[in-house]
Parts: structure tokens; sequence; C-alpha cells
DNA sequence: ATATAATTTTTACGCGCGATAAATTCTTAC
DNA sequence: GTAAGAATTTATCGCGCGTAAAAATTATAT
């Protein structure tokens, strides 16, 4: 490895015996050129270290090799996971990904969907705020960059929904906690951002319904991203209001149920399905904490894998230049039994 | 607001009838041009959105306005609130951040820090793998990018370390465990990824000797970032060899902590600190759930929002032209008096 | 060996903006 | 009203690379 420093691709050609413009088609795709040639190009690359610029790159190229993700809350381990999946997903197709969170808030996703769109990504995976987000202006966004969106739905915005059946999951788990035990309550906040929540809420209702059970619904204040207090507090709320008619509580996601799990304990009530045990409480998404709370979150598992890889092979396939029409696409969730319910 | 699309500097320049030089100093510096000027930009900018082009600013721009940020494991909370934390600042600055995130592993750590030199970024704040961390690569990208490390350090890499003062952390949560009960033993991974758990054994071993109590540690196995299942696991196996000297547990970190009290709880062991508990348990850091586990933990607080700020600030002075000699400034932080210990 | 196809080289332009120097216009103070 | 100072305009390069067309070279098939 030489020390020499190359300022540009004219310098590097020259020292590999190679003109510009065939150097330049190679990095832009190496089958391009002759094995020979390539041979010799990146024989000079291992000698000299060079890499093309990617300002000038993107700034000649019509399209970039750049994705943006973006999730409403990066501290959120649902969506780090999501994030952390998708990511890799872009980086195996040979594209840079970029993650940003929005923060839970309007304003943010706002500037970090125009900033990006002066990035003039490939396309981009949008998991939006949901009912915060400004849908006029996420759809401004979708008519410049090649949108999928994931996780929330705002209907008819990008070229597709890729998410999960949350219907499915709250009929599946309060299908299970009838089955099992006494029908369950619901347990949500008042005010969610997700309309995945309003979903579940229904969903529940739906689903007591169909089992000839009379539903119960709590709405607990709390407007935030700060799932595990209002679960908490709402839970201390729910619990010493003794207006439950039910010893079985399910939550609208898992974070609630942590905190609602908290609540339980400060409360001295233990959880759990076994004889001794005062109340049962389950969750929806399969939080990657939820394995260790204690005891142990009975939930509906998101199949974050599949989501995740239907959401960016979708957006692949528009970049790549398919004709298609909107659709949805939604996964089941499984049962995850554990000891909580 | 018209919808003529503009296509670059100049034909906005021509309709806001303002020459393009002129425009291109204000959007260095609206402040740069005179009052009047700027109000006839801005009423331009008003009715037709126009955007520089970000990458022919950077490509002719010595300096972007870019800055890296690279955690280890963006899924883990505590880097996400990092990571959350530190961006906004940037934002704050004028600066356009962005996150990267390892995901544990050393091939990932070096391409990231390979892609983010290609983009020349202002500056970067670096969270590294720690003992993972090929440090000849970060140290070559510190020469290239004024980088301050944060959490993990890298001696005499970057222009600075800022972090916790990890000895201090461990004397604080020993010497209160010794003083409100029987006095603890230690919970850690034989081969932790992260420099500090070194540091926090040591510390461990002095205070005891301080303390006239005889130490005790127990390293369990397992290499990757899955802690609260290594926790679970190696909790398993100390509970059940029956060799711990003492009923409580001061865990390296709170995702351990996290993992032991999934163990004391499949075991039937009560976690707290009445008198009829049969285990304490503590942890370090403060993550984000620790307050929601069952019993809540008791922990040391990191200082998130010192440690940010500091290392914002720190790289900004950098930045800025300011030269000083490499540093190292550590935070204390706080006991957090839970039930768990 | 020759014709044909496939690559590569040469040459030249354009992308959108930063930067600079010289010429011009506007501001402010007297 | 005038002169000095500040801001703006005009004119012109340069950044590093994509891209296109024509000319030259190489590879492949007959």
């Amino acid at each position: 490895m030489s020390d020499v420093k190359i300022r540009n691709m004219e310098e590097f050609a020259a020292l590999s015996g190679i003109s510009r413009p065939t150097v330049s088609k190679y990095f832009h795709d190496p089958e391009s050129v002759r094995p020979s040639t390539r041979a010799r190009i990146e024989a000079a690359l291992e000698q000299y270290d060079y890499r093309p610029n990617i300002f000038a790159i993107n700034q000649n190229r019509k399209q970039t090799k750049t994705v943006g993700i973006l999730v409403p809350y990066l501290a959120d381990p649902v969506f780090a996971e999501f994030a952390r999946n998708i990511e890799q997903r872009c980086v195996d197709m040979g594209y840079r990904p970029t993650i940003f969170s929005a923060h839970g808030e309007q304003e943010t996703e706002n500037e970090i969907l125009e900033n990006l769109r002066a990035q003039k990504p490939a396309g981009a995976l949008l998991a939006p705020l949901g009912r915060a987000s400004d849908v006029a202006a996420v759809k401004a966004f979708c008519k410049d960059v090649p949108t999928v969106l994931f996780d929330s739905i705002l209907p008819d915005v990008g070229m597709a929904f890729i998410g999960s059946d949350n219907p499915q999951f709250t009929r599946l788990i309060v299908d299970y906690l009838c089955r099992t035990g006494e029908p369950p309550c619901f347990f949500e906040m008042k005010t969610p951002t997700n309309p995945n929540a309003r979903k579940r809420r229904q969903s529940y209702l739906d689903a007591m319904q169909a089992l000839g059970q009379e539903p119960q619904v709590f709405s607990v204040d709390g407007a935030d991203w700060h799932f595990e207090e209002i679960g908490r507090q709402g839970g201390h709320q729910v619990l010493r209001s003794g207006e439950m008619k039910t010893n079985t509580v399910l939550c609208s996601n898992d974070r609630l149920a942590i905190g609602f799990l908290t609540a339980c304990y400060e409360l001295g009530l233990k959880v759990g399905r076994t004889e001794d045990c005062a109340i049962r409480v389950a969750g929806q998404d399969d939080h990657p904490f939820s394995r260790y709370t204690c005891p142990p979150l009975t939930t509906i598992a998101q199949d974050y894998d599949s989501v995740s890889r239907e959401a960016v092979a979708t957006l692949f396939r528009a970049i790549e230049g398919e004709d298609f029409p909107y659709s949805i696409k939604l996964f089941e969730g499984k049962l995850v039994m554990r000891e909580s319910a």
C-alpha cells in the first residue's frame, strides 16, 4: 500500500493505466468491464487506496445509492429492532441506508423528510408517527421518493404498506385468554399516536362479541412515548378503582404491559396464571424485553423478520423500475405463552 | 407557493432578483447579507420552495455540516438514549447528524467508519465497541475526522474522551450495599466487550478491600450483546451453584441485572430489601427500563445528559478551530435507590 | 487471415455550487 | 452634497465525476 495521496479519479486512472471513463464504469459496476482491465484496476486499488468522491457521484447520477429509514421513536426497542433488521437488508442489497428517528414529534418528522428529500435517496422505508404525522408532508415526500410504509399505515400514502395484522393479533390473544381463564379487559392509552392501537381496540371489541363476552375497556391518559410510565400510572388508577370486572388484562402493547406489571408489583398483586395469582396480564408485540419481565410476559409476537424483509423487497422492486399498484401486506403474529397469562 | 420547479441557484437568484453569489452567501449565513436583500430572498423562498443541492455544496466546501454519531449497539436503550440526546444537540448547533450502529461487530464498525470518512463530516462522536474495536482503524479515522470518543475509552484515540467515572459508580453502590445489608458479590460477563466492565470489576475489588470485606466475583459465559439472556442463564447457574456467600448481588450493568432478576423470579426467589426477601440485586447505568422491573432496580444513574453535552461541546470546540490537548472528562453517577436492593 | 462484435480511449461537455477579484451600487456619516 | 465604507454584481474558475459520441484498439468467430 503506497501512501501517495490520490486526489481524483483522473489521477487514479493514470496510475492504473486505464482511462478515466472506463474506471468510472468499473466503479459503477465492476462486471461491466473486461476481466483483464478489471484486474488491473483492482491491482491499482490495492496499491493506492482510492475511493471516488461520493458527493461528485451523487451530484451527477440521477439516482443515488442512499436509502432512508425513518422510525417514529428509535429509543423504543421495537423500532430499534425494525431499524436494525431493515438496515442490514439494505446493506446486503448494496445500498447505503441511513437511520432517522422522529423522536415522536411531527416537526422532527417533517424536517427529516425535508432533509432526506434533498439527498435524493433511491428510496425510503418509513414508519410514520401515525396520527401525529403531517399526512400532506409525507404524501409530498412520497411523490419525489419511492417510499414503502411499514408498521403504521397512512392510507394510500407511499407505494405500499407492510405491517402486522393487528386484528388477528388481538383475536388470537383474546381467544387464548378466554379459553384459559376469565375473559380479558382491555388496557390502552386514551389518545394513542399509533393507528394500530385503534385497530387493536376495535378488534378486542369484535373478538369479545364473537365469543359472547362482555368487553371492558380502560383508556388512560398520557400522550407521549413514555409508555411504561403511562402503563404504570394508568395501572395504579385502574387497579385501585375496583372497576375491573375480571382478573385478566390485555394491554394494547408490551410497553404498556411492562408498566402495568410494575403497577401490579407495587400494589402487591401477584401476576400469573397459577392458582395463587391475583391477576393475569398480557401484551402485544413481543417487545425484546418482554421475555425478561417478572413474570415473563405473555404476548403476540410481531413477525419483525417478515415485515422487514417484505418492506425492503417491495421497495427494491420499485427502485428497480417495476411498476405495481398500491398494495397492503399484513403478517400474522404468533402467540408467545409465558407466565404472565 | 408557486409550483414552478427551480433547477438551481442561478434560476432562484434570477427569480428573487438577487445575484447568485449573494444568494450563495445568504445560504451560508443569512446574517451576512443586508436586511433588505435578506427580505427579498426570503420572500422568494416562500414563493418558490428552493433548496440548494446538498451534494454540490458539500463537494465545494472544504467542511461539510455533517456530523457522524456511531454507537456500538443501537438496540440497547442506553445507546439509543445517548444517540437521541447527542443527535438533538447537533441539530441545535445547526449541523446534520447521522446515527450509525456497529451492531456489535468490528467489521460493521470499520465499514461505517470508512463510509463516514468518505462523507468528509465536520466531526464525529464515537462510542466504540471497545475491546472488539479495530483500534488502528479507529485511529486512522480520527486522523482525518475530528472525533470525540464517549462511553467507552480507547486510550489516546480521538481528541478527547467523555464518559462516566466507573470506579466512582461502583464505589458508591458497594458502599451503599454494605451499609444497608450484606456486602455484595459481583456478577459480570467473563469476556465483556466494553472496557468499562473491567473497571467496574476492579473497582468492586478495591471498594470491598477498603471496607474490609471479602470480595466474590462471578464471571459467566456469553460474549454477544444479548446481555439479558446472559444475565438470566448466568443467574441460574450462580444461584443454583450454592456458591454465593452473600444475599446481595451487584451486577456489572443493568441489562445483566434485568436478566438476573428474571432468573431469581424463575427460581422463586423474592428480590428486595425487606425482611421477607431472599436476595438483593443491584445494577449500574440506570437503564431506561430499570425503573419498571419487578422489583424496580436499584442502580447507579449515568449522567447521560452531562456526558452528551460535554462530548458535543468538546467536538464543536474542535470543529471551530480551537486547539487543545487530549483530555479525559468523567462524570459521576448518582445512586438511585429502588426496591431491589 | 479477415470480418465483425465488443471494449476501450479520446475528447468534450455538464452538473450545481463555492470562491475570488474587479467593477459597480448602495449606505452612512459628516 | 460628498466621500468613505459596505454590500452587491459581474465575470470567471474550479470541484470530481457522469455521460455521450467518435475514433482506436482488442477479442471472437468464421
